[in-house]
DNA sequence: TCCTGTGAACTTCTTCACAGCC
DNA sequence: GGCTGTGAAGAAGTTCACAGGA
């Protein structure tokens, strides 16, 4: 996962272990959301079929994905859905909630700061800070935009490790360095540039329009061979 | 074949426009921005390592991306800025612009309407859609909500092939059917939800709330193992 | 010399197929 | 009979290392 720049090969690196790749990660909220609908429908167990179909993946990928958090289903049986929904909760790591912070309260920030899919999934959002004075003291879901000159004390009173950078792509880097110096170690970046940042804080990159044009690429192709 | 722009024969170009890996074409808008900086410098050409590092990714990576493509680079100099901004363009299709809607005016899809970052890679958001009667009438960026009924026409109107779901789970399915009635082909899902489609229609999901669950499981990691 | 382009090695992810248990 | 868990095969993606042109 770590990219060793250029050349020499870092055992150190190698020998950071893994358990569950990232790949399987990506896919236990799909999980978790999915068990939920069944929860809701009554349903006391599930197979790996039923979990598989609903989440639109192949079977034998359901099955690998849950035995990277152990063997939890019953042979000729299948999963209990509560006690596999707590089990995939518990390998993301949601037995604690994350406290971020977003930083830009444009439409992004706004759209993320209500978004109702973090709470279920022990993301809160404990801030939402802007450079912009004619946004700070406004209100985005029910959180008040403050000025970028808190973020030290935010991250120090929540103790914030998780950043979502969510301004224009000339503003991201100074954003981004502010980030790393006041101490959060994980950045989610929105904005369309590529932060520079020391090698133990960890960046993820959402580029909005790159998923449109993939899906762009592929239609150019159908009309090509049509 | 389809017309091959100047004298020089390129064979390569012809084929390798066929078959981009979507990892590939995931990054290729990245190196296009990169170049953009280089450009902007002032930079005439550069080499896979320059773009790799400003790009965060590893030289021979970079080298193979754009293989892909054809064979636009120089041995022993690098490539030349703008021929290669031009290729890369070429590769994914930004010849022409893509006409989209938008089904969903809330914050994300008011989010995405503003996007600066769409019109620059030839996406245009033709129409912005919703049902909620308190919405359709307000104007999002510049244009205009109107409501879901009109998808039909707007379908047609523009010859559009794919839209971007930003509605509240409960609705995307619904919302998927009428637009795969509607004609649209690719749809770019913002909706925590699966999407049932027929095999010819492309569905991309894009989940804002799994990129922090990713984030919290790794940080988590580090805990564990300080 | 420098740098690209690419076969080959390597790693990661996916899928198959079946043993083992209910 | 059904279903899980997993070794092994296969596919995809990444990185290495070097041949060969400028």
């Amino acid at each position: 996962m770590r990219e060793t720049p250029t050349g020499t090969p870092d055992p150190a690196a190698a020998s950071a272990t893994r358990d569950v790749p990232d790949a399987t990660l990506a896919r236990l909220p799909l999980y978790l959301r999915v068990l939920q609908t069944f929860a809701d429908a009554g349903a006391a167990t599930c197979s790996s079929v039923e979990l598989a179909e609903a989440a639109g993946v192949n079977p034998a990928k359901v099955r690998k994905d849950l035995s990277h958090l152990g063997s939890y289903g019953t042979r000729g049986v299948g999963y209990d859905v509560e006690y596999l929904q707590y089990q995939i909760a518990r390998g993301l790591g949601q037995t604690q909630t994350w406290d971020v912070v977003i930083v830009g309260a444009g439409n992004l920030g706004s759209a993320l700061s209500t978004y109702g899919g973090f709470a279920p999934r022990g993301i809160r959002v404990a801030a939402v800070l802007d450079t912009d004075p004619s946004r700070v003291g406004s209100t985005v879901g029910d959180v008040e935009v403050r000025p970028l000159d808190v973020l030290d004390a935010v991250v120090a009173e929540h103790a914030i490790a998780i950043a979502v950078v969510a301004v224009p792509g000339e503003a991201a880097q100074e954003v981004a360095d502010r980030l790393v110096a006041a101490g959060v170690t994980s950045i989610l970046n929105f904005a369309p540039a590529v932060l520079q940042v020391p090698p133990h804080v960890q960046v993820r990159k959402v580029d909005l329009s790159v998923e449109l044009q993939i899906l762009a690429y592929h239609e150019q192709r159908k009309a090509e061979t049509a």
